[in-house]
DNA sequence: ATGTGTGAATTTATTCACAGCT
DNA sequence: AGCTGTGAATAAATTCACACAT
């Protein structure tokens, strides 16, 4: 079983691997990940250890099969289904930024209001909120974004509930209830600005 | 010492905190903050005892009470000096959010783009990135929300340095150059439901 | 020679359990 | 009686160090 600090770590990992050039550099060590991740080499090394295939004991990592195999043992290349509620400039943004990529399945967006609905410009199917339910377990939805206003998050939390959604972006401020044990990665401006905040009076004393 | 997963799990329990209603309920029991955030009770109450004057010892917390030792422990209250680099459509929603509050002090706005600083209306002083750093360095910055263009992180990032800022919340996806030593908490829309889908596929297994 | 993979050692964080306060 | 605060016990994650592959 994977740590769960490792699995982020994995994560940002291959963001780095994406943003090399494939063509100039085929082959990475540990170290050149480590300038390039700010993951000290040995708990990188061992982050990639617990994946199902590793590097090829010795020489370095070959970056096209190391993204492969992350891909593969972290799930990303199933195209998991994503909503995105709450079509507010923001929730359009990430509409938008996740239709520019095929990484992953845009299956629907949902708002409170109709108007928002029939005057939004998308690719992708829209729906009024209450309908959310319904069409998140029709089209097997995994993962939302939520970007809902705050006073919406309880709502919205309990119907992506009911539509069987386990995973949530939460791009609100409000906190989204644990009861349903959804997996939540909250992206706060405030709180993570207030972390940062603290971590800089952390570091004075 | 205060830990750093417990440092972030403060900021979580403040936001949660700040959502109560304060003339409501006056007083709050770990057990209760625990249905509030999802952090177990006897986890919260180890946080609280790392902050400087935990609670009175028995009986419940009171709330402002906590919250003010939190914002002193934590370094909320200085209005930490924060700018948004970088001011497309995500860079302008920031700013506006953080205007809306007076949480932190928003001191200034950079883009590379001069029709936008002469375009956008802001409360906030707008200028050209190039002089970020003296701007940064004369008016004291210590936080930036990075919400520029993916090719222009590094070097953005090279002039936040030179601008003496010491943290960064990173909107863009790719990754923030590690050798600045910057606190960085990143917030990338593709990274994160990476995490999450990781996080699905882990759990299945 | 250089660089990975991984068990073992160490460090760090979480959970427990109970003394002490209200 | 109920709840906090915290040292001690447990669990988890990181770092080390070295065998082994290229």
């Amino acid at each position: 079983m994977v740590p769960k600090p490792a699995l982020e770590r994995l994560c940002r990992i291959y963001t780095s691997l994406e943003e090399m050039d494939t063509a100039a550099s085929v082959y990475a060590s540990s170290r050149e990940l480590e300038d390039m991740t700010g993951i000290p080499a040995h708990t990188l090394r061992k982050d990639i250890s617990y994946l199902d295939q590793p590097g090829p004991g010795g020489g370095k990592y070959r970056v096209e099969r190391l993204m492969a195999v992350l891909e593969q043992t972290l799930g990303l290349k199933r195209r998991p289904k994503v909503c995105v509620a709450g079509l507010g400039p923001l929730g359009q943004l990430c509409l938008k930024m996740l239709c520019s990529r095929r990484e992953f399945e845009v299956v629907a967006g949902f708002d409170a209001n109709i108007n928002v609905i029939e005057l939004t410009e998308s690719d992708v199917d829209l729906f009024p909120s209450y309908e959310l339910p319904a069409v998140a377990r029709a089209r097997g939805i995994e993962l939302a974004v939520l970007t809902v206003a705050d006073g919406e998050v309880e709502k919205t939390a309990a119907r992506l509930y009911d539509g069987g959604v386990r995973g949530i972006l939460n791009y609100t401020g409000v906190t989204v209830p644990p009861e349903y044990g959804f997996d939540v990665r909250s992206v706060s401006l405030f709180e993570e600005l207030r972390i940062l905040a603290a971590g800089l009076r952390a570091a004075e004393k």
